[in-house]
DNA sequence: GCCGAAGTGGAAACCGATTTCCGGAAAAGG
DNA sequence: CCTTTTCCGGAAATCGGTTTCCACTTCGGC
């Protein structure tokens, strides 16, 4: 008598097939090595099939060391561009078989590492950090740690944004994508230009700063730069302070569209009009652009791409199999919408900012 | 020589604090019933911390057959109402130590069963089932067929939006939320009113809609309906839809704020002026709302509140204190902006919409 | 002084798989 | 016919904890 109330076992399966334990194992598993009898491989997967079979997960993790889940890291699991990931993320996983933790950091490093913690104990297969890290030498000595704890163990370790040089990454290009909009408002003519940056010490803040930065100096032009934080609220504080600062702008690159978004809003609410007075254009390309007004120049990253690509990464090399190149750059490009326009020529030759 | 070269296990607690490997056990875990002197779970506290050591998660969930983890079951995690679920969701278990998976159906109910299976095989503690129900024997036949093989291992379900009746749930006060929508509406004196609704199957979507006509009836009035889906494009379809249908209306009700931002853009689109020429109401105030023109009216959902109570809810099952109360609804209240107002009496008096 | 109860500790079973090591049978080779 | 592979199967160890069951000591009561 095989399952008394309890879900059937490996050893049940053994039973009605005849066999022991470890050849149905070894029948069940199809990368044994060990080679098996057709008839003995036929008998025993009759016997799964009949009983519903279904291998018990943490009997298998607990053997082989390891989880079969993966778990993602993001600053915010609310943010536009985090949910496309982690989206694509559990979409890959889930066809692989694999369950996905998702660990909301809400930008606090204590939290990531806490959560670090917590992973490396349960012996998750893999770690994708979706959001870039902190320029911080105590906070990258502390992460590296638990880096290296979980490749230990034979769990696999991928940023999807600047991280460790040492990881494996799928990272979209910030500093080319940052060059693409300052080229794009260039040449449409602005010549006083602001930047809203992101948090300082976030290193995809700083590349796209560095992108920025590169075209407009070539052009001659030295931007009003104020700083944000990555959130709606904070790209509507940053556009108040640009309107307070005083300063002449025609022109506004915005570090992420969730920014952009606050700054569509605060310029609104004020009554400049974009793009008339002013010209916006964000980064990132989230869903739903196309529903806020004036619809968002934007820079698109392949979010689901990165995503995708990260969950295939990791998963190759848990087989030992993953390629040299360590750093896998993706493309992005510029997708020109209703935000921005050539500068209107006014009178004084002005701009509608300050 | 305790631990060589893997991290500490118990067995190397109870050598060094020279107990055994029983005593350690019961010293590191709290809520044993056994005694133990003062003496020996000083020594093995002592122990465990010098090795640093920290339990095996997959061996004490093999042994207690269960996972200490939780998951939550969304239908779009790119949906800005479960990715505020969630949020609240992943916080509270995080408290607990227990790391989230994050199932998205897709709004697929086969996907959504894949998953239940998964999550059953790893034999997690709770599932949480953050979107409603679809109204299909067979559907629910499968789900609650999944729900009793988890509680049958001592897991917890629980339904935060409308489910089996016979799950323990935490659910928001549709009913009551629609209608407080209605009234809004009726009391600035809308008396041509549409609904654009969400799919027909779900749960959530026939209790608003429900909602909704309790107060319109009552009035007299009896609305335009449409059907949405909710998403931003639904709604954007549903409002075109509704201009092509030419019916005069100067209200409307959208079955949630995805769709209401929806609306919103395609009205603007056509130029039609909110709520100069129609107010629009929306469902469940997500977050961000401040930050689309105008600033939408709606029906807030406590989705924290609810996510929290959701956990707690879980944990007091695992526990096996659970309430007698199995459902448990929470109240909803009208946040009035921008989008909503008295009509206009043109010459006509006919609508703006038609 | 004897007996039962309470307090404390440990040996061993157990959870359910994977994997190592070995043995016997059959096939190949001399 | 005897040896050496090759092929196939199984017993048992292992992963790292929790839990059951039992043994021993001490103490109180009679």
């Amino acid at each position: 008598m095989p399952a008394a109330g309890r879900p059937p076992a490996l050893v049940d399966v053994a039973r009605l097939a005849g066999v022991s334990l470890t050849t149905a194992s070894r029948a069940l598993n199809p990368d044994s090595t060990h080679p098996i009898s057709a008839s003995a491989r036929q008998r025993v997967t009759a016997a799964a099939a009949q009983l519903a079979y279904q291998p018990n997960t943490m009997a298998r993790a607990l053997r082989t060391r390891r989880m079969p889940t993966i778990a993602v890291l993001v600053h915010d699991v609310a943010d536009p561009y985090f949910a496309e990931v982690i989206r694509a993320i559990s979409a890959s996983a889930s066809e692989e078989g694999l369950l996905t933790f998702v660990c909301n950091t809400e930008r606090d490093p204590a939290t990531e590492l806490r959560y670090l913690a917590m992973l490396r104990l349960s012996r998750v297969a893999a770690v994708l950090f979706a959001g870039g890290g902190l320029e911080d030498a105590a906070y990258r000595r502390a992460v590296d740690e638990h880096a290296a704890g979980i490749a230990a163990y034979g769990g696999a370790v991928v940023a999807l944004a600047p991280r460790s040089q040492r990881w494996a990454a799928e990272v979209a290009d910030n500093h080319g994508g940052a060059a693409l909009a300052a080229e794009h408002v260039v040449r449409l003519g602005h010549r006083r230009v602001a930047l809203v940056m992101g948090p300082e010490r976030l290193r995809t803040s700083r590349e796209r700063e560095a992108g920025y930065r590169s075209v407009l100096e070539a052009a001659g032009i030295e931007p009003v730069v104020v700083a944000g934080d990555y959130t709606r609220e904070g790209g509507a504080a940053a556009a108040a302070e640009l309107l307070e600062l005083g300063r002449e702008v025609t022109a506004v690159l915005v570090s992420n569209d969730n920014m952009a978004i606050g700054v569509l809003a605060a310029l609104r609410e004020r009554g400049v009009s974009v793009p008339a007075d002013v010209s916006v254009v964000g980064f990132d390309d989230v869903p739903g652009l196309e529903f806020i007004h004036p619809a968002l120049t934007t820079v698109r990253v392949p979010m689901a791409a990165i995503g995708s690509a990260g969950v295939a990464r990791a998963l190759a090399i848990l087989r030992g199999s993953d390629r040299n190149r360590r750093l896998r750059v993706h493309p992005v490009e510029l997708v020109e919408r209703a935000s921005s326009a050539p500068p209107l020529r006014t009178a004084t030759g002005s701009g509608a900012l300050g």
